[in-house]
DNA sequence: ACTATTTAGTTGCATCATTCAACTATTGGA
DNA sequence: TCCAATAGTTGAATGATGCAACTAAATAGT
Protein backbone atom coordinates (compact mmCIF):
# COMPACT_ATOMS: atom_id res chain seq x y z
CA UNK A 1 0.00 0.00 0.00
CA UNK A 2 1.47 3.44 -0.67
CA UNK A 3 0.56 6.84 0.51
CA UNK A 4 0.10 9.75 -0.60
CA UNK A 5 3.28 11.14 -0.24
CA UNK A 6 5.10 8.68 -2.37
CA UNK A 7 2.13 9.34 -4.88
CA UNK A 8 2.85 12.53 -4.91
CA UNK A 9 6.35 12.11 -4.97
CA UNK A 10 6.80 9.68 -7.66
CA UNK A 11 3.96 11.42 -10.21
CA UNK A 12 5.82 14.47 -10.12
CA UNK A 13 9.39 13.53 -10.54
CA UNK A 14 8.20 11.57 -13.39
CA UNK A 15 6.54 14.36 -14.62
CA UNK A 16 9.67 16.32 -14.15
CA UNK A 17 11.66 14.06 -16.15
CA UNK A 18 8.74 13.33 -19.10
CA UNK A 19 9.28 17.20 -19.24
CA UNK A 20 12.91 16.84 -19.37
CA UNK A 21 12.84 14.18 -22.01
CA UNK A 22 10.49 15.77 -24.24
CA UNK A 23 12.47 19.08 -24.35
CA UNK A 24 15.96 17.39 -24.54
CA UNK A 25 14.89 15.72 -27.42
CA UNK A 26 15.03 18.90 -29.23
CA UNK A 27 17.16 22.05 -28.55
CA UNK A 28 15.97 23.82 -25.44
CA UNK A 29 16.79 23.78 -21.30
CA UNK A 30 14.06 22.76 -18.97
CA UNK A 31 14.52 26.44 -18.53
CA UNK A 32 14.15 28.17 -21.45
CA UNK A 33 11.16 26.15 -21.94
CA UNK A 34 9.70 27.42 -19.05
CA UNK A 35 10.59 30.94 -19.87
CA UNK A 36 8.86 30.71 -23.10
CA UNK A 37 5.60 29.29 -21.93
CA UNK A 38 5.42 32.10 -19.44
CA UNK A 39 5.87 34.76 -21.70
CA UNK A 40 2.77 33.62 -23.70
CA UNK A 41 0.74 35.02 -20.87
CA UNK A 42 2.44 38.68 -21.73
CA UNK A 43 5.31 41.14 -21.67
CA UNK A 44 7.37 40.73 -18.44
CA UNK A 45 10.49 42.42 -16.87
CA UNK A 46 13.73 40.82 -16.12
CA UNK A 47 12.93 40.89 -12.42
CA UNK A 48 8.95 39.51 -12.19
CA UNK A 49 10.33 36.67 -14.67
CA UNK A 50 13.42 35.74 -12.30
CA UNK A 51 11.18 35.83 -9.30
CA UNK A 52 8.99 33.73 -10.79
CA UNK A 53 11.27 31.14 -12.36
CA UNK A 54 13.18 31.18 -8.34
CA UNK A 55 16.63 32.55 -10.02
CA UNK A 56 18.54 35.50 -9.54
CA UNK A 57 18.39 37.88 -11.90
CA UNK A 58 21.60 37.37 -13.39
CA UNK A 59 20.63 33.80 -14.08
CA UNK A 60 17.34 34.94 -15.76
CA UNK A 61 19.61 37.60 -17.89
CA UNK A 62 21.61 34.65 -19.21
CA UNK A 63 18.46 32.76 -19.99
CA UNK A 64 16.69 35.41 -22.02
CA UNK A 65 20.20 35.99 -23.80
CA UNK A 66 20.19 32.78 -24.90
CA UNK A 67 16.27 32.75 -26.65
CA UNK A 68 17.19 36.34 -27.94
CA UNK A 69 19.91 35.05 -29.84
CA UNK A 70 17.50 32.50 -31.04
CA UNK A 71 14.97 35.27 -31.98
CA UNK A 72 12.64 34.32 -29.93
CA UNK A 73 12.37 36.89 -27.36
CA UNK A 74 13.15 40.84 -27.52
CA UNK A 75 13.99 43.10 -25.17
CA UNK A 76 12.63 46.69 -25.09
CA UNK A 77 12.90 49.30 -22.82
CA UNK A 78 10.14 50.21 -20.28
CA UNK A 79 8.57 53.63 -21.30
CA UNK A 80 7.86 55.09 -17.92
CA UNK A 81 10.90 53.69 -16.27
CA UNK A 82 13.77 53.33 -18.42
CA UNK A 83 15.60 50.94 -16.26
CA UNK A 84 13.39 48.32 -16.85
CA UNK A 85 13.45 45.49 -19.63
CA UNK A 86 10.43 44.30 -20.88
CA UNK A 87 10.31 41.06 -22.72
CA UNK A 88 8.47 39.52 -25.31
CA UNK A 89 8.01 36.82 -27.62
CA UNK A 90 8.69 36.95 -31.28
CA UNK A 91 6.46 35.62 -33.93
CA UNK A 92 9.06 33.13 -33.79
CA UNK A 93 9.28 32.40 -30.40
CA UNK A 94 5.27 32.33 -29.96
CA UNK A 95 5.57 29.19 -32.30
CA UNK A 96 8.36 27.52 -30.57
CA UNK A 97 6.22 28.10 -27.12
CA UNK A 98 3.30 26.24 -28.83
CA UNK A 99 5.35 23.30 -30.14
CA UNK A 100 6.57 22.54 -26.56
CA UNK A 101 2.94 23.20 -25.22
CA UNK A 102 2.17 20.44 -27.75
CA UNK A 103 4.49 18.49 -26.59
CA UNK A 104 3.33 18.91 -22.81
CA UNK A 105 -0.55 18.37 -23.66
CA UNK A 106 0.73 14.94 -25.43
CA UNK A 107 2.61 13.83 -22.53
CA UNK A 108 -0.49 14.54 -20.37
CA UNK A 109 -2.98 13.08 -22.48
CA UNK A 110 -0.68 9.77 -22.51
CA UNK A 111 -0.82 10.04 -18.90
CA UNK A 112 -5.03 10.55 -18.49
CA UNK A 113 -5.65 8.11 -20.75
CA UNK A 114 -4.22 5.21 -18.73
CA UNK A 115 -6.55 6.47 -16.47
CA UNK A 116 -10.14 4.44 -16.62
CA UNK A 117 -12.96 6.74 -18.53
CA UNK A 118 -15.22 7.05 -15.32
CA UNK A 119 -12.39 7.84 -12.98
CA UNK A 120 -11.40 10.52 -15.14
CA UNK A 121 -13.55 13.83 -14.49
CA UNK A 122 -12.71 13.30 -10.85
CA UNK A 123 -9.09 13.38 -11.25
CA UNK A 124 -9.13 16.11 -13.53
CA UNK A 125 -11.27 17.86 -10.83
CA UNK A 126 -8.19 16.87 -8.56
CA UNK A 127 -5.87 18.17 -10.52
CA UNK A 128 -7.33 21.73 -10.13
CA UNK A 129 -8.09 21.65 -6.62
CA UNK A 130 -4.40 20.64 -6.27
CA UNK A 131 -3.26 23.21 -8.30
CA UNK A 132 -5.08 26.01 -6.37
CA UNK A 133 -3.68 24.67 -2.89
CA UNK A 134 -0.16 24.60 -3.92
CA UNK A 135 -0.60 27.92 -5.56
CA UNK A 136 -1.78 29.71 -2.12
CA UNK A 137 0.87 27.82 -0.40
CA UNK A 138 3.92 28.82 -2.89
CA UNK A 139 3.12 32.55 -2.33
CA UNK A 140 3.70 32.27 1.50
CA UNK A 141 6.77 30.93 0.95
CA UNK A 142 10.21 32.24 1.08
CA UNK A 143 12.62 30.18 2.84
CA UNK A 144 16.43 30.48 1.36
CA UNK B 1 -11.08 28.33 -16.71
CA UNK B 2 -8.07 26.58 -16.98
CA UNK B 3 -7.23 23.25 -18.66
CA UNK B 4 -5.87 20.30 -16.64
CA UNK B 5 -2.94 20.47 -18.93
CA UNK B 6 -2.51 23.67 -17.23
CA UNK B 7 -2.93 22.09 -14.06
CA UNK B 8 -0.40 19.86 -14.02
CA UNK B 9 2.19 21.82 -15.08
CA UNK B 10 1.63 24.41 -12.67
CA UNK B 11 1.38 21.72 -9.88
CA UNK B 12 3.71 19.79 -10.49
CA UNK B 13 6.31 22.98 -11.20
CA UNK B 14 5.72 24.18 -7.60
CA UNK B 15 6.18 20.81 -6.21
CA UNK B 16 9.15 20.60 -7.71
CA UNK B 17 10.28 23.93 -6.65
CA UNK B 18 9.10 23.15 -3.10
CA UNK B 19 11.13 20.25 -3.05
CA UNK B 20 14.32 22.28 -4.19
CA UNK B 21 13.82 25.20 -1.50
CA UNK B 22 13.32 22.37 1.22
CA UNK B 23 16.28 20.63 0.35
CA UNK B 24 18.72 23.78 -0.73
CA UNK B 25 17.74 25.00 3.00
CA UNK B 26 19.42 22.32 4.18
CA UNK B 27 22.98 20.66 2.70
CA UNK B 28 21.96 18.24 -0.28
CA UNK B 29 21.22 18.82 -3.67
CA UNK B 30 17.85 17.57 -5.35
CA UNK B 31 19.57 15.30 -7.00
CA UNK B 32 21.28 13.59 -4.20
CA UNK B 33 18.14 13.68 -2.08
CA UNK B 34 16.19 11.45 -4.80
CA UNK B 35 18.97 8.94 -4.69
CA UNK B 36 18.64 8.97 -0.80
CA UNK B 37 15.36 8.48 -0.74
CA UNK B 38 16.00 5.49 -4.02
CA UNK B 39 18.18 4.02 -1.26
CA UNK B 40 15.96 3.32 1.33
CA UNK B 41 14.24 0.65 -0.96
CA UNK B 42 17.49 -1.47 -0.32
CA UNK B 43 20.51 -2.26 -1.85
CA UNK B 44 21.24 -1.00 -5.75
CA UNK B 45 23.78 -1.35 -8.09
CA UNK B 46 25.50 1.76 -9.68
CA UNK B 47 23.56 1.46 -13.25
CA UNK B 48 20.42 0.91 -11.65
CA UNK B 49 20.51 3.86 -9.74
CA UNK B 50 21.94 5.29 -13.24
CA UNK B 51 19.01 4.68 -15.07
CA UNK B 52 16.35 5.07 -12.25
CA UNK B 53 17.30 8.61 -12.16
CA UNK B 54 17.91 8.94 -15.56
CA UNK B 55 21.34 10.41 -15.98
CA UNK B 56 24.67 8.44 -17.29
CA UNK B 57 27.21 6.16 -14.48
CA UNK B 58 29.20 8.66 -14.81
CA UNK B 59 26.93 11.12 -13.41
CA UNK B 60 25.61 8.79 -10.99
CA UNK B 61 29.19 7.62 -9.41
CA UNK B 62 29.99 11.53 -8.26
CA UNK B 63 26.29 11.37 -6.86
CA UNK B 64 27.56 8.38 -4.59
CA UNK B 65 30.87 10.24 -4.03
CA UNK B 66 29.09 12.86 -2.68
CA UNK B 67 26.97 11.06 -0.09
CA UNK B 68 29.89 8.27 0.77
CA UNK B 69 31.79 11.53 1.63
CA UNK B 70 29.45 12.59 4.27
CA UNK B 71 29.09 8.68 4.99
CA UNK B 72 25.88 8.32 3.90
CA UNK B 73 26.03 5.70 1.69
CA UNK B 74 28.74 2.84 1.18
CA UNK B 75 29.86 0.79 -1.46
CA UNK B 76 30.31 -3.01 -1.37
CA UNK B 77 31.98 -5.17 -4.18
CA UNK B 78 29.14 -7.74 -5.53
CA UNK B 79 29.64 -10.98 -4.41
CA UNK B 80 28.90 -13.00 -7.33
CA UNK B 81 29.76 -10.36 -9.81
CA UNK B 82 33.19 -8.52 -8.67
CA UNK B 83 32.34 -5.56 -10.96
CA UNK B 84 29.17 -4.54 -9.64
CA UNK B 85 29.40 -2.03 -6.58
CA UNK B 86 26.59 -2.10 -4.22
CA UNK B 87 25.34 0.78 -2.94
CA UNK B 88 23.49 1.21 0.50
CA UNK B 89 22.60 3.54 3.09
CA UNK B 90 24.42 3.69 5.98
CA UNK B 91 22.74 4.78 9.78
CA UNK B 92 23.14 8.33 9.31
CA UNK B 93 22.16 8.54 5.43
CA UNK B 94 19.32 6.42 6.55
CA UNK B 95 18.53 9.03 8.99
CA UNK B 96 19.52 12.16 6.77
CA UNK B 97 16.99 10.30 4.09
CA UNK B 98 13.84 10.08 6.48
CA UNK B 99 14.63 13.80 7.55
CA UNK B 100 14.27 14.94 3.94
CA UNK B 101 10.86 12.46 3.95
CA UNK B 102 9.45 14.21 6.68
CA UNK B 103 9.84 17.85 5.19
CA UNK B 104 8.71 16.78 1.96
CA UNK B 105 5.52 14.83 3.96
CA UNK B 106 5.28 18.43 5.76
CA UNK B 107 4.79 19.82 2.58
CA UNK B 108 2.47 17.85 1.21
CA UNK B 109 0.30 18.13 4.02
CA UNK B 110 0.12 21.86 3.78
CA UNK B 111 -0.83 21.84 0.47
CA UNK B 112 -3.50 18.95 1.36
CA UNK B 113 -4.93 20.93 3.73
CA UNK B 114 -5.86 23.93 1.56
CA UNK B 115 -7.97 21.17 0.28
CA UNK B 116 -12.13 21.22 1.44
CA UNK B 117 -12.07 18.47 3.53
CA UNK B 118 -14.78 16.75 1.54
CA UNK B 119 -12.71 16.82 -1.69
CA UNK B 120 -9.73 15.14 -0.11
CA UNK B 121 -10.35 11.53 -0.44
CA UNK B 122 -10.88 12.07 -4.25
CA UNK B 123 -7.80 14.17 -4.68
CA UNK B 124 -6.21 10.87 -2.62
CA UNK B 125 -7.57 8.73 -4.85
CA UNK B 126 -6.28 10.60 -7.68
CA UNK B 127 -2.99 11.18 -7.21
CA UNK B 128 -2.58 7.04 -7.27
CA UNK B 129 -4.22 6.49 -10.79
CA UNK B 130 -2.04 9.41 -11.77
CA UNK B 131 0.98 8.16 -10.20
CA UNK B 132 0.15 4.23 -11.59
CA UNK B 133 -1.02 5.85 -15.17
CA UNK B 134 2.48 7.75 -15.39
CA UNK B 135 4.37 4.93 -14.34
CA UNK B 136 3.08 2.63 -17.09
CA UNK B 137 3.52 5.42 -19.27
CA UNK B 138 7.43 5.85 -18.03
CA UNK B 139 8.55 2.37 -18.72
CA UNK B 140 7.80 2.61 -22.31
CA UNK B 141 9.66 5.97 -22.56
CA UNK B 142 13.17 5.80 -24.34
CA UNK B 143 13.78 8.91 -26.32
CA UNK B 144 17.12 10.41 -25.99
C1' DA C 1 18.21 71.99 -7.62
C1' DC C 2 21.87 68.74 -5.78
C1' DT C 3 23.27 64.83 -3.69
C1' DA C 4 22.69 60.33 -1.71
C1' DT C 5 20.21 56.24 -1.84
C1' DT C 6 17.64 52.77 -3.97
C1' DT C 7 16.35 49.96 -7.86
C1' DA C 8 16.85 47.31 -12.52
C1' DG C 9 19.63 44.94 -15.14
C1' DT C 10 24.22 43.15 -16.75
C1' DT C 11 28.71 41.02 -16.29
C1' DG C 12 32.93 38.50 -14.31
C1' DC C 13 34.20 34.83 -11.48
C1' DA C 14 33.76 30.62 -9.06
C1' DT C 15 31.25 26.46 -8.39
C1' DC C 16 28.75 22.51 -9.35
C1' DA C 17 26.37 19.06 -12.15
C1' DT C 18 26.35 16.78 -16.24
C1' DT C 19 27.81 14.40 -20.63
C1' DC C 20 31.09 12.12 -23.51
C1' DA C 21 34.82 9.38 -24.19
C1' DA C 22 38.79 6.98 -22.65
C1' DC C 23 40.32 3.81 -19.31
C1' DT C 24 40.53 -0.31 -15.79
C1' DA C 25 38.84 -4.43 -13.99
C1' DT C 26 36.04 -8.36 -14.39
C1' DT C 27 33.27 -11.75 -16.64
C1' DG C 28 31.88 -15.04 -20.14
C1' DG C 29 32.15 -17.29 -24.49
C1' DA C 30 34.64 -19.13 -28.82
C1' DT D 1 43.51 -18.94 -23.72
C1' DC D 2 42.14 -14.91 -25.86
C1' DC D 3 38.59 -11.64 -27.20
C1' DA D 4 34.37 -9.22 -26.69
C1' DA D 5 31.10 -7.40 -23.55
C1' DT D 6 29.96 -5.30 -19.18
C1' DA D 7 30.44 -2.36 -14.67
C1' DG D 8 32.28 1.34 -12.88
C1' DT D 9 35.57 5.33 -12.58
C1' DT D 10 37.95 9.36 -14.22
C1' DG D 11 39.43 13.52 -17.12
C1' DA D 12 38.01 17.24 -20.03
C1' DA D 13 34.56 20.21 -21.79
C1' DT D 14 30.12 22.39 -21.38
C1' DG D 15 26.43 24.72 -19.31
C1' DA D 16 23.61 26.58 -15.54
C1' DT D 17 23.74 29.03 -11.43
C1' DG D 18 24.77 32.19 -7.38
C1' DC D 19 27.32 36.00 -5.63
C1' DA D 20 29.23 40.32 -5.89
C1' DA D 21 30.71 44.29 -8.38
C1' DC D 22 29.27 47.41 -11.68
C1' DT D 23 26.34 50.86 -14.74
C1' DA D 24 22.35 53.41 -15.55
C1' DA D 25 18.16 55.36 -14.05
C1' DA D 26 14.81 56.91 -10.72
C1' DT D 27 13.62 58.81 -6.20
C1' DA D 28 13.99 60.85 -1.52
C1' DG D 29 15.90 64.24 1.56
C1' DT D 30 17.78 68.44 2.24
Amino acid sequence: MSSVVEDVIAFCRMFSSFEREEICCGTVSPAQCVLLQTLTEGEWDVSALASHARVTKGAMTRLIDGLEKRDWVTRTKGEDDARRVLVSLTPAGTKEAKRLHRLTERSIATILNRIPESNRPEVIRSLNLLRTAAEQTRTQLDCC
